[in-house]
RNA sequence: GCCCCCGUGGUGGAAUUGGCAGACACGUAUGCUUCAGGAGCAUAUGGCCGCAAGGCUGUACAGGUUCAAGUCCUGUCGGGGGCACCA
């Protein structure tokens, strides 16, 4: 028989289907539960290279944990609402429903094409109402905790896509989604009350097995910084505002000495003058100029500072100076107290604005900053304190492709969650969905169903027209994997114990500071409202690399670059694209695709097959080969080192393909199974096995037959090697050394000198100092 | 500016964590095979010297530690990433 994937991998495809050998029990079967936790798709409309490797690799693992003898889950489903699916609709011309459903169909038929083991019975959608239905609900017990509130922000507003975003979504001041510069704009919003668990999300990555990578990106994110709060009195004047102390955030309290001017933010100033202060001209107009200044504008508009006095004078409470405060956009009002003691000696910043302004640059006299805080504490002017980076995270969206926020405003009552039974808020069919600029919603405009009834009250009120931020959707799936049907709850707590927390959680790091922060605390806000029995849903997480395009590139429409995978398939099979992913690259890395390195995998699965075609030999010889890969594989893969994993097989093969016998073939087949799980699959059968080989127990090797009997051992003389000597496994370092001394090509180089040391290290090598 | 990671043949990359650098593969060369090949097989393949045996050299660069360094330490250069007027 010819060799032929196209045909072989339908067929197999099909059957196990039919034989839903995928389908994961939610029973403590065999070893133990795992769950193999990846990165659900978007449904763009293809299957993109990057999504082979995203699912086609950790996929080769849960085989393998399978054949351990693991109640493996590997599911999978689609992160459905958001910002791009509606784009494209709309450029389309279609309802953004109609477009995300048709691309899971098309998607959901190319993921079977991987072969990879997913049980489909669980498939998750975000915007099915059974799913959103219990996005809300999380979001109505946040609301009731408190840890869901609105507030009035500046915000990042992208005037393209008409809507907020998160500060993670508009870095650099360009949106994500669009890449359009966004501006500020001050709205009342959703938020969800994040900052509140700085602390956990930093200290409790202390024992979670993530790269250290994404640890310290997380870390870097939140941004917590030690120091102290700081009381200046503010000298009695008759223009002063009704505040009588400046607060500011120091992480140098030792500098306290040094400190000849305090600075305050725009904002701040603002605030002072809506309690009474009477800034004159020049103080009023710097502040209105700032405040009507993007937060963008005042970070790029390079480092020239800008400032000027108010007139105020504050009280150094360590040595009672007097020193003046200025105004000045370079404190920002968001961070810290808004206020800044400046020491120009010790901060290049404050140097930099004194040295602008002529203000004086004393020496400063350290103290030890503790001694520095209990002083402060007993005078009541300071004390010790933690400030963070991490802002709480807005999450209403302006845009109808997503999850209604199940709320209704009411006149007497305020903002009212919508009652539990009434859940899910179904998002309303419309045929207008543009977005307005006038900052509403296009809910907003489906009139009939914006009327609603207060449930506190009865009176007519309207519901919130705002939908929820598409992390939000994503932030909780993996705890409805484990009971996708539950019409009670978001998932059983039987089932939740039996799969969570996720072991391994394998994805992107592009992921690494926003789905992966607003995950952990969305686990940890549950756990706080008794809902989850653990409080990080991730023990371990592992990054993959990306496919470049074969020039080095990232693939891109635009460049021309994008290596389409039903071409490969349709080419050379899914097995080879499989064992080429897998063998191209460091999987944590990546790299470009090299459109020729493909052939080696095509090889090596040809010779396997004409193996499997042709007669078995007697010969054991192969065994001690085979063996090795039944080690070495195992641990790769569970180290997801698939690259070094394949090599061993194609070593194995190297090794062994002349004298295989029936036994070590089937052994091979077993280890190769979860990489080409088709052909594997085909050769196994066609040895008249009845049952599929991936329900086979991964095979035990025989460690007496790894270890060598003789070992080479190299011999250096004065560190170069200049010999190889053949001696047994467990000969004495007497016979070694003697051995040693007698090889031809270090007696050359030794050349009657005497042997001032001899190291013998037992397996590995001798080494002699003359 | 601060923090982190990485520099190994023509290419992708191995290297049991300090112990024979270049496994495995791509590519290339030569030969065989085939009507043909974007096919298959065999051999070779870091560089330099040599017919060969063998020798020298070699993991960005310069030092250092060690019997032994791709691996550890110091400095330099180059590349990538994260944060960024964050007090």
């Amino acid at each position: 028989m010819k060799y032929d994937p196209k045909k072989i991998e339908k067929h197999w495809q099909k059957e196990w289907a039919k034989q839903k050998l995928y389908e994961t029990p939610d029973t403590a079967k065999g070893k133990s539960n795992y769950m193999l936790l990846t990165e659900f798709p978007y449904p763009s409309g293809n299957l993109h290279i990057g999504h082979w490797y995203a699912f086609a690799l950790p996929d080769i693992r849960a085989r393998y944990l399978r054949m351990k003898g693991y109640n493996v889950l590997y599911p999978i489903g689609f992160d459905a609402f958001g910002l791009p699916a509606e784009n494209a609709a709309i450029e389309r011309e279609v309802n953004p429903r109609d477009w995300t459903e048709d691309n899971i169909k098309y998607m959901t038929k190319q993921l079977a094409s991987m072969g990879a083991s997913f049980d489909w019975s669980r498939e998750v959608r975000t915007i099915d109402p059974d799913y959103y239905r219990w996005t809300q609900w999380m979001f109505v017990k946040m609301f009731e905790k408190g840890l869901a509130y609105r507030a009035k922000t500046k915000v990042n507003w992208c005037p393209r896509d008409k809507t907020v975003l998160a500060n993670e979504q508009a870095g650099g001041g360009v949106c994500d989604r669009c890449g359009t510069q966004v501006e500020q704009r001050e709205i009342e919003q959703w938020m969800f009350k994040i900052t509140a668990y700085a602390d956990r999300l930093i200290d409790d990555m202390e024992n979670l097995d993530w790269p250290e990578t994404t640890k310290l990106a997380q870390r870097n994110w939140i941004g917590r910084s030690e120091g102290a709060r700081i009381k200046f009195k503010l000298q009695t004047s008759s223009r002063k505002p009704q505040a009588e102390y400046v607060e500011v955030f120091t992480t140098r309290a030792d500098t306290l000495y040094g400190a000849t001017f305090v600075v305050i933010s725009p904002e701040l100033a603002q605030q002072w003058i809506d309690v009474g202060w009477k800034a004159d001209d020049e103080v009023w107009s710097y502040i209105t100029t700032s405040l009507n200044r993007t937060e963008l504008d005042r970070q790029t508009e390079g480092k020239e500072k800008t400032g000027v006095f108010t007139g105020i004078y504050a009280i150094n409470p360590i040595n009672d100076e007097k020193i003046p405060v200025w105004v000045a956009d370079y404190v920002l009002g968001h961070y810290g107290t808004g206020a800044i003691m400046a020491v120009p000696a010790h901060d290049e910043r404050d140097k930099e604005f004194a040295k602008k302004f002529k203000l004086p640059i004393s020496k400063a006299a350290l103290r030890d900053a503790n001694e520095v805080i209990i002083d402060l504490k007993k005078k009541d002017a300071g004390n010790h304190e933690k400030i963070y980076h991490l802002h709480d995270w807005i999450l209403s969206r302006q845009r109808y492709w997503g999850v209604p926020i199940p709320m209704i405003r009411c006149d007497d009552c305020g903002y009212v969650p919508v009652s539990e039974d009434d859940l899910p808020v179904k998002l309303p069919k419309l045929d207008d969905y543009l977005p307005a600029d006038d900052g509403r919603s296009p809910l907003a405009k489906a009139t009939s169903w914006v009327k609603a009834t207060c449930p506190k009250c009865d009176k007519p009120a309207e519901r919130e027209t705002d939908t929820m931020d598409t992390f939000v959707d994503s932030s909780w799936y993996y705890l409805r994997y484990t009971d996708p049907n539950n019409g009670k709850e978001f998932a059983g707590k039987e089932r939740m114990r039996l799969w969570m927390p996720v072991p391994i959680y394998v994805g992107g790091a592009e992921h690494n500071t926003m789905h992966l922060l607003y995950s952990r605390f969305f686990t940890k806000a549950l756990y706080d409202l008794g809902y989850v029995e653990f409080d990080e849903p991730f023990i371990g997480r592992r990054n993959h690399g990306i496919v470049l395009g074969p020039d080095g590139q990232k693939m891109s429409k635009s460049r021309g670059n994008v290596v389409d995978p039903d071409a490969e398939v349709e080419r050379y099979g899914a097995d080879t694209v499989r064992m080429f992913l897998a063998f191209m690259a460091p999987y944590e890395q990546g790299g470009p695709w090299d459109p020729k390195g493909i052939s080696g995998a095509s090889r090596f699965l040809q010779r396997v097959w004409n193996i499997g075609q042709g007669d078995f030999k007697k010969s054991s010889s192969a065994t001690k080969v085979i063996h090795r890969a039944v080690k070495n594989v195992g641990e790769d893969i569970m180290g997801l080192r698939f690259n070094t994993a394949v090599s061993e097989l194609m070593k194995a093969l190297n090794d062994g393909e002349e004298n295989m016998s029936r036994e070590n073939f089937e052994m091979f087949l077993k280890v190769l199974a979860p990489m080409a799980p088709h052909i594997t699959e085909e050769l196994w059968h066609q040895l008249s096995h009845k049952d599929s080989i991936h329900i086979q127990p991964w095979p035990e090797y025989d460690e007496a037959l790894l270890v060598e009997k003789e070992v080479t051992l190299p011999v250096q003389v004065n560190g170069k090697v200049r010999d190889t000597i053949v001696v047994p496994a467990d000969a004495p370092d007497s016979e070694i050394q003697e051995r040693a001394l007698k090889a031809e090509g270090v007696m050359r180089h030794m050349s009657e000198k005497k042997p001032k040391k001899v190291i013998i290290i037992p397996g590995k090598m001798v080494s002699i100092v003359v």
